[in-house]
DNA sequence: AACCATAACTTACACTTGTAAGCTACACGC
DNA sequence: GCGTGTAGCTTACAAGTGTAAGTTATGGTT
């Protein structure tokens, strides 16, 4: 299942509002793509055409006119990105990658304590050293 | 600087052997890429070929051979296809990938070690919360 | 019934990527 | 000097992406 799932740059672009808006027509869409890019309607039907064809997105006709909304949630997507992309650039583990962040002091205090956080708590509820 | 630097994924998995035997000739590349893909030798040229094209390999000629070599390091490439894979799927911010990675258990005791470890050493040689 | 606006369908075209094949030129061995 | 094997150069071709334009069909308005 979850055949493929590789989105695109601009395909991320464009199911980020559909995430958000879907069920919407082209023209919902279109309206919404076009304050964070330069999309064409033209240019927006044709990659939720393609999408569909992928099996990414589906459609519904209501009052004859079609409405496009995802057929995987975003969290599924990210799952799919996350993993696909330490495999390439990190060969497949996160912790390297987040080392990379902190030698390059990229993180800020919030998203350490953020993570901090995160890491505690994640072990409470599992709790488990094998 | 640092024009471009987006790699795809076979090119990825190209300049990991060329990080790792630099400078190398294309056979001897080629010869490493066969223990881990199935690209025939002209295959590795090409790419070699698309990569100096576009300035991220180079090469020196030695007894009449080319040997080839990364012109950035691992760690600038790392940075850059982190940076853009964490815009395009996480709106730019780490937080919410590793939170995800934490929600869906992907986590093993020793990654969250790690990534401890990693956050508390970074807070000692940093110390300053702004 | 005819017309017009808008939605939808079909087609286009250049660039990138994956995956090489075919041709050429030079270098070494006879 | 001539052939033969490699290294390198040129070309190819299909799928995927970015970016639409052109054409048709359909529903609402007079």
């Amino acid at each position: 299942m979850s055949t493929d799932l590789q989105l695109s740059d601009s395909e991320w672009d464009l199911m980020k509002i559909l995430w958000e808006r879907a069920p919407a027509s082209v023209n919902e869409i279109a309206e919404h793509a076009q304050q964070i890019t330069q999309w064409h309607p033209k240019t927006v039907r044709t990659m939720l055409i393609r999408l569909d064809k992928k099996g990414i997105v589906s459609y519904t006709v209501q009052n004859g006119v079609q409405h496009y909304q995802p057929r995987y949630s975003r969290e599924e997507c990210e799952s799919q990105a996350t993993q696909s992309f330490l495999q390439r650039v990190f060969d497949g583990a996160l912790t390297p990658m987040v080392a990379h962040f902190s030698r390059k002091q990229k993180l800020t205090p919030e998203e350490k304590q953020a993570l901090l956080k995160l890491l505690n708590d994640g072990d409470e509820h599992d709790g488990s050293i094998k």
